[in-house]
DNA sequence: TTAATATAGTTGCGCAAGCAACCAAGAGAG
DNA sequence: CTCTCTTGGTTGCTTGCGCAACTATATTAA
């Protein structure tokens, strides 16, 4: 049977939670936190609601997801004295420690995915998901993700 | 920042949630149950079996979202008399009646996707996730989904 | 024929996600 | 200064999903 774009999409990102929670489970990274730590490795110290935006998240997942990180030792909550409503969010020691693991596993599932690409194939299979992604923002980017 | 191959699949994946949600919600289908309704309309009358193979799903979340279909008055299951672990999944008039307007809903959305894509780009974002599926499937498919 | 194994489907549990309602703190207007 | 409005974050509720354990029927092997 034709399966549509909408349908291997779903798949997709069914697959890559049960692969996320194989290789990060053991460190205390659930799929749904994957996102959020990642964007804070690139950018460590920020508000909660820069992940919302960077993760393109719903707050009330980040801040669930954020509470999971703390639970489990990845991440301090600390309030900003400039601004007592809003939080910043840091990584600890002991996410740095992980950091390579977490690349690694993160790195391993692009590559599954691309599997038997040419380069060129991985740069367009990136850029039209990119593009769809660009297509459906304007319908849902404004709210509240 | 970057944004992985990942991080796109998965949100529209869950922006497609969201626009079924929308547009199918008032038919009395839920985003979990479009994939099944979709392979029943291509094929009725089928055990709830290849309904797992065919939408990729687990099997307990495909008796789950038949129960719903159930409920919703859109699908009858009834026990194959030649096997009677095994159940026959049939649509009922109600479905057959919202079956243009479930697919205009359906095809609308493959539209947003690839708005602004030409037809080879079209053909070549779906080609391309096809093979991501393909890819992961040796990993994941064979157990139960 | 009976005992072991496999298979179709269901249910309990836990995680991820969106929505709506809420709270507390800041910002603006009178 | 106070009253309203906005905004960062949390919580309760519901749905979707995977895993594991279970029931009931089929199949196969002894």
């Amino acid at each position: 049977m034709h399966k549509s774009h909408g349908q291997r999409i779903g798949y997709l990102s069914r697959m890559s939670h049960r692969y996320f929670s194989e290789k990060l489970g053991a460190m205390g990274i659930g799929p749904g936190q994957t996102f959020i730590l990642k964007s804070l490795y690139h950018e460590d110290g920020v508000h909660q609601e820069s992940l919302v935006d960077n993760c393109q998240l719903h707050k009330a997942n980040v801040a669930r997801a954020l509470a999971k990180l703390e639970e489990n030792g990845l991440v301090k909550r600390e309030s900003d004295l400039n601004d007592k409503r809003a939080k910043l969010i840091r990584l600890t020691p002991k996410a740095i420690e992980i950091k390579d693991d977490f690349f690694t596993a993160f790195r391993s599932w692009s590559e599954m995915l691309t599997q038997g690409f040419t380069d060129k194939e991985k740069e367009l299979s990136f850029e039209l998901l990119d593009r769809m992604a660009a297509n459906v923002e304007p319908y849902y980017g404004d709210k509240n993700n």
